[in-house]
DNA sequence: TTCGGATAAATTGTCGACAATCGATCATCT
DNA sequence: AGATGATCGATTGTCGACAATTTATCCGAA
């Protein structure tokens, strides 16, 4: 076998000026909570739905531990909700969870254009535009699952520049709760995803001057996803869910 | 045996006006997780200190399953960090760690008293001004651990107040991370906790009717806590850990 | 001496089996 | 019929042992 070991090496023997990530061993876990994590984001488990973990386990053919342990960083993450002995199963997100969502974001995202305000460059501007390049060519293919991906990049990006760790930490977590809800929503009725075009005047003040115009548009933007989504939701819900037991630790 | 069984009624069988939450179930996972936790931000176990699977086992009396999946939320949570087949330990903050929690911290807060604003009545103002006295007395006292408590749970307050569980998750992930360096500053060099009196003005505007001055007081009662703390790391920085490697996921 | 590789100890990852608990079903009694 | 209590199947919680991997140590050769 032999795997190249990069790891350990004394710290002071000949350092090239090129800095490798401990690269990280896979374990069955992480594995599993990718791929689980990807499943529930991308809509092949839906929202509501339960999960036996022998069934689970057997999928993946691995033994109940690694699996448990899995779940219980869903869980963690928020995605997965579990009664003691009772069973787990997917979140069920409700009009008010939507709500906080939305309103969240808006702070978070504003926070995050503040603090990367001075860090743009020419970097900043040529990936952003990129981003929107490829969510538009999404919208135009009619990829939804690549149109949702490509939206939440797109606004990923001042999170990232923000170089602020802990704010990069709750955008994830909260990425994920609004990329299970958009899965959900295109595929109750399978319109398309975000509309075309959209994203040009938050762009637009994105690579501009005027930071106040930029956190106005944030709002601005934001208020629309948040109308369309909650009107939707307020005429078919298909998930009134039981109380879910959901309290944060 | 025979546990009182509270769960699972007919929903519309004689409903005595007398709601009682699903009491929770006790795992060993669950009382393992809440005494480590309460271990690691009380500072019974110092930040960076390694976390070894079979001696906590044997100190909790239980099987290495149970102990590692509340490892797991821990680690999810951001207290602790693991690399496989290497081992575990709690998170070394830095002075960049600091900076980044209180500048989210000024972030919230604020959000939340706005979402609060309106919600506010006698009773909030009553909780309020209890909160303030508890604190005012576990500062006379001189009880370094009590006093932490107590200013944690006044600023609480608010995030209970807003109804918003998305931002009471976050608050509650913050909220640790906040209490594991106050922990850490006081053992430090022993010096009290929060000053006396110093939420005075904090208290009096959250009880007033100008918003605005409310968000500018959080700005700067934030900005001095954040200002005594990080000229303090930067002096003695008993923490100056190796790489960590903690990426959120 | 210093470098390299083999070795050993410590620690985490994984597995399969067993125990505890829950929810539903059904029998029984008033 | 309605409520109460026992039974059963399904699912999760817990355990102890074994395998894989990392890290530190030791030994030998240039």
């Amino acid at each position: 076998m032999k795997a190249l070991r990069i790891t350990s090496f004394k710290p002071a023997a000949r350092d090239i000026g090129f800095r490798v990530e401990r690269l990280r061993k896979s374990t069955f876990r992480q594995h599993i909570a990718e791929r689980l994590r990807s499943a529930i984001l991308g809509g092949e488990i839906a929202p509501g739905a339960p999960l036996v973990e022998t069934t689970l386990a057997a999928q993946f053919s691995v033994s109940r531990g690694p699996l448990r342990e899995a779940l219980r960083e869903l869980i963690e993450e928020g995605l997965l909700v579990t009664v003691p002995y009772t069973g787990t199963h997917v979140i069920a997100l409700t009009p008010e969870d939507i709500h906080e969502i939305y309103s969240m974001r808006i702070t978070l995202e504003r926070f995050a254009f503040e603090q990367a305000w001075p860090r743009r460059g020419k970097a900043f501007a040529a990936e952003l535009q990129r981003r929107n390049t490829l969510l538009t060519q999404a919208i135009d293919i009619g990829d939804d699952a690549a149109s949702i991906q490509a939206e939440l990049d797109l606004h990923g990006l001042v999170y990232e520049v923000s170089c602020h760790k802990l704010l990069q930490r709750t955008w994830h977590s909260l990425r994920g709760r609004l990329q299970l809800y958009w899965a959900a929503h295109h595929r109750a009725h399978d319109s398309r995803g975000p509309q075309r075009d959209s994203h040009d005047s938050y762009v637009q003040a994105a690579l501009g001057d005027d930071l106040t115009a930029m956190l106005d548009e944030i709002t601005r933007h934001m208020g629309r996803g948040a109308e369309r989504t909650e009107s939707f939701m307020r005429f078919a819900n298909p998930f009134d869910h039981p109380p879910t037991t959901g309290v944060p630790t």
